[in-house]
DNA sequence: CCAATTACCTACTGTGTCAATAGGTTATAA
DNA sequence: TTATAACCTATTGACACAGTAGGTAATTGG
């Protein structure tokens, strides 16, 4: 299950995106508009700062921006920065410390599959396909997609 | 993320299918093969009988065996029934009451193509596709896979 | 027949994550 | 210089996960 972390933080690019003025937008009209409390996307805002997706600056007239073209903000990436790997299970997680029964275990083909078939999806989806009005118009490479 | 209950039932399908000699096997020597705490297993194997996945026999002599062909075991039924559903957000899982943003969220058709991308991949796996030695050898309809 | 074996049942526990809330401090521009 | 905004630490309640503990009921091999 994708959690409010990553989905805030999706939801937080999009707004960010399509009410882009060329100033910095403050948190407090991001979570009026999302209608999420404000104090729990404080949390969510920092770490996408700490993970280089957003930029912020204080005092009056601040706020955050984006700091890439929406074009460039991978969905998976953003996913994997808020909650960690996609991997289904544990063993294929942490490759650190690998399962001792993976060398014959018959069930792990299964989640290295499903994995890849995850992981390809949400790294083949861009900001700017979420997007009502698509970011640089005639930029885009996948335009038509269902 | 699939918890040890869906692993760990899909595990003791492969068992019950891998050493089925006619007669019912105690969870005992299940519990020993796959190196899982017995009591745990006791929990999940009982779930497992309550879904119509197993049948289970007291006494001595007793023990547990499939109910069905190894063909006729979808993996996607065996982890919803151990763990809910497959959905990736909650506003997919359960359709009761649905959220009141669904109907310009932007970002529910993502959510929906993971899903049904998910849902198609394990209820297209079968325990035979499982097994070293295919179920009922001959009979396997999908026999080459990678 | 009975004692060992086996499934089956209820309850409890420790650990961790999720989704927030609370209250403060620092930076900045009107 | 004050209102505004980001930034920081700590805490909370609810819940799921992964077991553990101890008992009861059913069945059969000896």
């Amino acid at each position: 299950m994708i959690s409010t972390r990553g989905r805030y933080a999706i939801r937080v690019l999009i707004d960010l995106a399509e009410h882009d003025n060329g100033r910095a937008i403050p948190l407090k009209d991001i979570a009026a508009r999302q209608d999420i409390s404000k104090k729990y996307l404080e949390i969510i805002v920092k770490d996408m700062v700490a993970g280089g997706l957003l930029t912020g600056t204080s005092g009056r007239g601040g706020g955050y921006r984006l700091c890439r073209s929406p074009r460039d903000y991978v969905i998976g990436e953003v996913i994997e920065l808020m909650e960690g790997p996609l991997a289904p299970v544990a063993c294929l997680a942490d490759c650190d410390n690998p399962c001792p029964r993976a060398a014959d275990c018959v069930t792990l083909p299964l989640w290295s599959e499903y994995d890849r078939l995850t992981h390809d999806f949400f790294y083949s989806k861009r900001l700017s396909d979420l997007l009502r009005r698509n970011g640089e118009p005639g930029q885009s490479v996948n335009k038509a997609v269902e």
